[in-house]
DNA sequence: CGGTAGGGTGTACGGTGTACACCTGTCAAG
DNA sequence: CTTGACAGGTGTACACCGTACACCCTACCG
């Protein structure tokens, strides 16, 4: 049972397969090679270096993005566009991660771009207006926005006594109050569930009304730069 | 003439430097430990590890930062520290990955966070729409956005002749007629010269001034969640 | 004077990406 | 039917990375 060749598609395949289950550090070319039952070089023959390996893999999760039907209007549209291109990068907890890395601009990642761009020109924005949305919204065109509160790991020390908790809230509060202040907002009162409890979901959709917004304003004002 | 000793100070000025002038790949636990003259694991007695090391680096770069005299008002006061952030960002290349890259919130981290939390709710606003700017001003409050059109290096193959250059860029207008469009308005025209001639100050102070616009209209309409 | 501790050293391990030479099976042309 | 090219999998090797661990030297303090 001679098993059936390697392809990039396979390749590919496997490596989002891999970062699904076991996250992006454990797509190394050795590793990668292990799960498909081939050495490592074998992997040079449909990927030309790890980089290229990542772009295909942005471009898988990029294929997984929706186009939102024709009915809608143009906030709507990039509304719908964005969040599925959401979801699609929670699917795959690696992806935000590796988009950020990427540099490269494949075509894959110039359509979805395109696609976007086209939205807003056919909704009417002139094409500099266009262009200024596009670099504000940033990286929310993937679906993520930077997370200033990330949660660390945790559980890498025994966990604090009630007394040490308590001491390292106050000296917290003392230096970082505000922070403190508008962590706590999120969890209802609790300063020891700090950033946990932050609602991402309405964080992205928030920002990206912020912007949706300020900008139709400058559209129905016709707004020009310069 | 026995060299002075290492300190935790020396060896993160030694990394800044490094890799203010080498980039951030330059700097590895060996090629920081030879330029001070030292073998490399002399620098784990003052440093835990490479990740508190880029910790220590991007704190360094934060101490950087200015903080804006009391007369302004919250709005040109936020403004302020995050052109401020951006200045010294921009001072140093390689600050944007090693933000990026970072997730260990230091007390240098979290102080700069209070500061513009702080300034934001001197200026009134409530703790709940602090709260959500601040995860909507997202990187930007390190001072740079994402580059959706990062100029790759580059020359790394020989310059296409003119009949090849055209082709390509008939090929691009046809499958992304948006992206070409936005990218070529910011240079005045030119096609070939697409995604160079942004102005990437620009497209920082549009989208910080659309969502403290956005945020100041909020706040003046007594904006609550939920 | 002796012990102790902080700081620099040397060696070694396991990991990474990938260059290069090699082999092998398939298939088309002579 | 043979031959030879070629696509694709193999094996070895190199240079680099972060860092664990044992060691030594030197300065200082009791």
């Amino acid at each position: 049972m001679a098993r059936e060749p390697l392809t990039r598609e396979r390749v590919l395949r496997a490596a989002v397969a891999l970062a699904d289950e076991s996250g992006l550090d454990a797509v190394s070319m050795r590793g990668l090679s292990q799960v498909l039952g081939v050495v490592p070089m074998a992997l040079y023959k449909h990927v030309a270096n790890k980089d290229e390996l990542l772009d295909g893999m942005v471009d898988a999760v990029i294929g997984e993005f929706e186009t939102p039907g024709p009915e809608l209007d143009w906030t709507a549209a990039v509304r719908a566009r964005l969040l599925s291109a959401r979801r699609a990068v929670l699917r795959h907890g690696w992806a935000r991660r590796a988009i950020e890395s990427r540099t490269r601009r494949t075509p894959a990642v110039l359509g979805y771009m395109d696609a976007v761009a086209g939205t807003f020109r056919r909704g009417g924005l002139s094409v500099d207006l266009t262009h200024h949305v596009m670099h504000a919204l940033g990286n929310r065109i993937w679906g993520f926005s930077p997370e200033l509160f990330d949660a660390p790991p945790g559980a890498d020390a025994p966990p604090p006594t009630a007394e040490e908790q308590r001491a390292m809230v106050a000296e917290f509060a003392r230096r970082f109050p505000h922070v403190l202040e508008i962590a706590t907002a999120a969890t209802g009162g609790d300063p020891t569930a700090a950033g946990q409890g932050c609602d991402e979901q309405f964080e992205f959709e928030f920002a990206l009304d912020l912007l949706l917004d300020g900008v139709q304003r400058l559209h129905e004002r016709g707004w020009r730069s310069g």
